[in-house]
DNA sequence: CAATCAACCTGGGTGC
DNA sequence: TGCACCCAGGTTGATT
């Protein structure tokens, strides 16, 4: 699922609707999946500020708790009215103050929630790699964190430590817009194709924001609306397609154990290990 | 330290 | 219909 710009839908929506609102009952579905120990303790306390890092969103309260949610692949968090009906796969629910429920549902359980303190909240936001869309975020600075390193682009993009919330698909996408090939080795671009990643990562990223994300079919916005970005990629999910810049079919395979789509005349193999 | 890989889970789709 | 098998947007922790 939820990859920066699916996330960023939610957050967005989340800031429209709950912000303000106050927690009234928080009932765990399924333990395992939320690792709140004094659910009692967020009770009464109210929605200061939604935050985004990366793939985590953050829901700020009163006195400097936080509530720290992530999708994972299959999560879906949605903004219901209380008289809505039952949502499949319920594993966490927040009643707040204005008969709205902030409902956590997952097929998988891979998904999670726990709280944080205020000093853990800094060491988490501290702890992944720079957010692409902000204004720092520079080419120079993602030749900087990519230096060095000798695995494939496709896995250094999707290191959450170097860069923060590029995902699968928007790594292929992004990989794509900068002719690069998935398996050139991280530390070796030059100036000018860093620039060239720079620009599609961020290409990509704004554009999946800008059609509230990619649905294939869990992810839905926190409204239950699926994405639209879908009808936009240009290589993932579209093997044996061909590419919409030189016709060429768009080849899969697998880096680092995961799906991997790009085309194999304008992403050349020039310096790409293994093939 | 860097890189690789299995594990975590379940549902949906496909092919026999 | 049933069943075996493959695939999936992510992350973490053990191992090399």
């Amino acid at each position: 699922m939820p990859e920066l710009p699916e996330v960023e839908t939610v957050a967005r929506y989340l800031r429209e609707t709950v912000v303000g609102e106050t927690i009234s009952a928080v009932v765990v579905l399924d333990p395992r999946f939320a690792d709140l120990e004094e659910t009692h303790e967020l009770v009464g306390r109210r929605v200061l500020r939604v935050g985004r890092r990366g793939k985590h969103l953050s829901l700020e309260l009163d006195d400097d708790w936080v509530l720290q949610l992530h999708m994972m692949m299959a999560g879906q968090i949605l903004v219901r009215p209380r008289e809505h009906s039952e949502d499949r796969f319920l594993r966490l629910q927040f009643n707040l103050s204005g008969d709205i429920e902030v409902r956590f549902c997952d097929s998988r359980r891979f998904g999670r929630a726990y709280q944080l303190d205020a000093p853990a909240y800094r060491e988490f936001l501290k702890s992944l790699g720079p957010e692409p869309l902000a204004d720092s975020f520079t080419a120079r600075l993602l030749l900087k964190a990519l230096a060095g390193r000798r695995v494939a682009l496709k896995s250094a993009l999707l290191n959450q430590q170097l860069l923060a919330g590029v995902g699968n698909i928007y790594a292929d996408e992004a990989s794509w817009r900068a002719r690069l090939h998935p398996l050139t080795p991280a530390g070796s671009l030059s100036d000018a194709e860093a620039g060239r990643l720079h620009r599609g990562i961020r290409r990509v990223l704004r554009d999946g924001i800008a059609s509230c994300g990619t649905t294939f079919s869990q992810y839905r916005s926190a409204e239950g609306e699926p994405g639209e970005y879908q009808s936009q990629l240009r290589v993932f999910q579209r093997t044996g397609e061909k590419c919409f810049r030189c016709r060429e079919e768009i080849e899969r395979i697998v880096v680092g154990g995961r799906s991997t789509h790009f085309c194999p005349k304008c992403q050349p193999a020039s310096r790409a290990a293994g093939s």
